[in-house]
DNA sequence: TATATTTAAGACTCTTTTATCTGAAAATAC
DNA sequence: GTATTTTCAGATAAAAGAGTCTTAAATATA
């Protein structure tokens, strides 16, 4: 049971991928998806939502590829989250109890909204930009092997 | 995407229904799963997940059924969660990345951990008794109409 | 214009989760 | 013993998530 599906991590993954690239230029997709150890076709899915969702601009052709639609630092992670996986995963109560809620939220949902709150703020302050360099720093990779 | 599955949601449902009621008599399961509105199969499943796991009893027969294998209030969460989804929930990186564990965690990760654990410990101080007192309060019902 | 490169789109397959069905096996009551 | 009530266990089915394949469309370059 994972928090984030995995469509929405390898979206996450591409993404910095992309923006640790910083150029200017299109990244084929195929050319990411070797970096990663993703699966072409299901990262090009993937990579659809993106662009559907104006978190990227692809191009078709020779040289094509993707890019991002804006400065690495400009684009926050919650963003991305929400494009791929909704924003219903900030809202919802954990144990399913039928009428909690916001308004009127079971023990557990009470707690958990304090913790994902503390999440959901963590993800709508870190910008690509930003985790690609802490990654970095950490001597972390983004590619499987 | 939920952060417990429904196999484990159903089963604190349904063992915060069996010590709400509170009864040293066991509690037919097709009771339970017509309280609940949930499938009578599946939930059968579930518990018997919960009773190999040495969490309820079972017992066949007229006047048989599942009751709690302790008082209410020495059961905590974790131990259902645990017994139904695992205790990995609880260490995975979040974002997948393939370097990133517990010794050199990522950025999110780090932060994830202290999230987690929070909840981890919330899960662990909270017993079926307390939980379900805490749920009677706000009034909230465990089913679904 | 022809060809190669690349994303777009949809159908399809595989796997896991969720849910259902069927036939036991066990316990009880009569 | 026989019928009834219940859990146990395994097969099956449906739904969703993950991944694959094929064809079409767009672009660049020769």
């Amino acid at each position: 049971m994972l928090f984030f599906s995995k469509t929405c991590i390898y979206g996450i993954r591409a993404a910095l991928y992309v923006a640790s690239l910083g150029k200017q230029e299109y990244v084929p997709i195929r050319a990411i998806s070797e970096q990663l150890n993703i699966s072409f076709h299901f990262l090009t899915k993937i990579l659809q939502i993106l662009t559907q969702q104006n978190l990227m601009i692809s191009y078709r052709g020779p040289n094509g590829g993707v890019s991002l639609a804006k400065p690495a630092d400009q684009i926050k992670l919650i963003e991305i989250i929400e494009a791929i996986d909704g924003s219903n995963l900030f809202t919802e109560c954990i144990l399913g109890l039928p009428g909690c809620g916001t308004q009127s939220p079971c023990p557990i949902h009470a707690q958990w909204a304090v913790t994902r709150q503390g999440m959901q703020n963590m993800f709508e302050n870190t910008s690509l930009a930003e985790l690609g360099r802490q990654i970095n720093e950490l001597g972390l990779r983004l590619a499987d092997t």
